[in-house]
RNA sequence: GGCCCCAUCGUCUAGAGGCCUAGGACACGGCCCUCUCAAGGCUGAAACACGGGUUCGAAUCCCGUUGGGGCCA
């Protein structure tokens, strides 16, 4: 048996947590399920100028809404970067007494001269290395750099992209820790990685350029180094990162619109993954299929029609309880009156499920089961409230006073019965009740909301159009 | 600008040299079903970026071009 997997999911409390770090979230903690290994969930906050607590909040409401629950991290200590200043403290004093990093006492003011010239020669700006050798007392301002060979090449085997060559003369001797004395991104993720025993590091592809200078920084620190997978990243329509000019891009946002997390996860696992021409996995059914191998390379542009596909997949197989529970702040943030009560609800449910591909769209849907319509729709009420209709209303109220059970089935004889009698259609009939019923043409099947509705109400509402019908509206 | 990555229908993708007359899904059109709207079924249109190789044979391998993305500043 290898060793067990451990891998990790590194998010920065900068912003809310996004389509681009839920999928990559999404493949460590499939991968780490997979293999029964271990989630490791890692605050990278030392960009303190950036960083909130509220950010990191809402990153964990995310993902635990989710359900991509860590195996390790908060709230249990060490998991954030600000608590483990003294850890990279103590490995770049290791590099710079083993001599695998050196002091600089350059200042950015000189560097930045020194970038300018090199850009007016139209060349590439790269450390000159003037303070390698020079010995630099720890008593001056100094940064800390990481001693790169001048010659050769480092190779990035990665699981997703292959072999990926950088020759060291793109490399610079780069920095682990400022004058200041905070440690840089790539040192901090390093020694992370390597203090937390990380076995796969899975990513996005834009992490893929870092990789050979964080390679030389394991091996000029003696580790072992972790399996590489670049995944592809997610892109807007126009093929640009994802933004906030384009429209919802956080996974919370997405809450508010009504998706499912089961829908959210399916959808981000099929953005560059595939297992062969399954659409539609439960979570289940992703933890035992997912691989590494099966993550393709190019990068996908994120389609909220086909997203919405996926979440009415969802709303359509789950049980209608379920979907009942999810939709009730909907219907409140809506403005709509409280259901009588959950059972109720999950009837109405079962009438919307076909039709909405949200529960925005849903609560919507749901309105006339609520309330009465406020009004008729004008094209419904012209093409419909035509001669005859007052007395067909007349009719339904009687024949409707009469009738004792309110289910489908026998709602739809009586009618059936009813249109045979006047020389009519059932069509003609059906839409008159669905007119006063719902105010529009369009509904779930007529006989299903009179019953769930109840005699009561839908003579109610029979009568109220009579009303509006005479009334010459 | 330098370096790196990527390239199959509009979009997500299958495809790991002959199984490809390039398959599935979303979206789009048509038909069926039907009390309306949906859902569903059937069906149509729609792609291997381009150019060179390698090979008996290339969407699949190699090189270049173009385009897109990323990293570094």
């Amino acid at each position: 048996m290898s060793e067990p997997v451990r891998v990790r999911f590194p998010p920065s409390p900068t912003g809310h947590l996004h389509v681009g770090g839920a999928r990559t979230a999404l493949f460590n903690w499939l991968f780490a399920r997979h293999h029964r290994g271990v989630y490791v969930l890692r605050i990278e906050d030392t960009d303190g100028s950036r960083s909130t607590e509220e950010y990191t909040r809402s990153l964990i409401e995310a993902l635990r809404w989710l359900g991509l629950e860590w195996d390790e991290g908060p709230p249990t200590p060490g998991y954030r970067q600000t608590e483990r200043f003294e850890i990279y403290r103590a490995h770049a004093e290791r590099l710079l007494a083993e001599g695998r990093a050196f002091r600089c006492r350059c200042t950015p003011e000189t560097l930045e001269g020194l970038r300018k010239t090199a850009e007016a020669r139209k060349e590439t700006f790269r450390y000159p290395g003037t303070c390698r050798d020079a010995h630099v007392p720890a008593s001056e301002p100094h940064a800390l750099r990481l001693k790169i060979p001048r010659e050769g090449e480092t190779v990035v085997a990665d699981v997703v992209r292959g072999r990926v060559v950088f020759s060291h003369a793109e490399l610079d001797d780069w920095i682990l820790v400022r004058t200041d004395g905070t440690p840089t991104y790539n040192f901090c993720v390093v020694v992370d990685d390597v203090t937390m025993k990380i076995t796969h590091v899975i990513r996005g592809n834009d992490h893929l350029s870092n990789t050979p200078k964080q390679v030389l920084c394991y091996q000029a620190l003696g580790y072992p180094l972790p399996v590489f997978a670049h995944i592809p990243m997610i892109l807007a329509a126009d093929k640009t990162r994802l933004s906030k000019r384009h429209g919802a891009t956080s996974v919370l946002a997405f809450r508010e619109m009504g998706i499912l997390p089961e829908a959210m996860l399916n959808y981000l696992a099929r953005l560059g993954w595939s297992h062969g021409d399954q659409e539609i996995f439960s979570r289940e059914e992703l933890i035992r299929h997912f691989d590494l191998e099966h993550v393709g390379a190019a990068d996908a542009v994120f389609d909220l029609e086909k997203f919405k596909w996926v979440n009415h997949q969802w709303i359509k197989t789950l049980p209608a309880a379920r979907v009942a529970a999810d939709l009730v702040p909907f219907l409140a943030r809506a403005g709509l009156p409280a259901p009588r009560d959950l059972d109720w609800l999950a009837c109405v449910v079962e009438t919307l499920k076909e039709r909405a591909r949200t529960f925005v769209e849903m609560a919507e849907q749901a309105a006339f089961y609520l309330r009465p319509p406020a009004a008729y729709d004008p094209a419904a009420t012209a093409k419909f409230w035509k001669e005859g209709a007052p007395e067909r209303y007349a009719i339904l109220i009687k024949r409707l006073e009469a009738q004792e059970a309110m289910d489908p089935p026998g709602l739809e004889a009586l009618y059936r019965f009813l249109a045979a009698d006047l020389g009519l259609k059932l069509v003609d009939l059906a839409q008159l009740t669905r007119i006063a019923i719902t105010g529009k043409t369009a509904s779930p099947p007529i006989f299903d909301v009179v019953s769930i509705l109840g005699k009561a109400e839908t003579l109610a509402r029979l009568k109220a159009a009579a009303a509006a019908v005479g009334a010459g509206r």
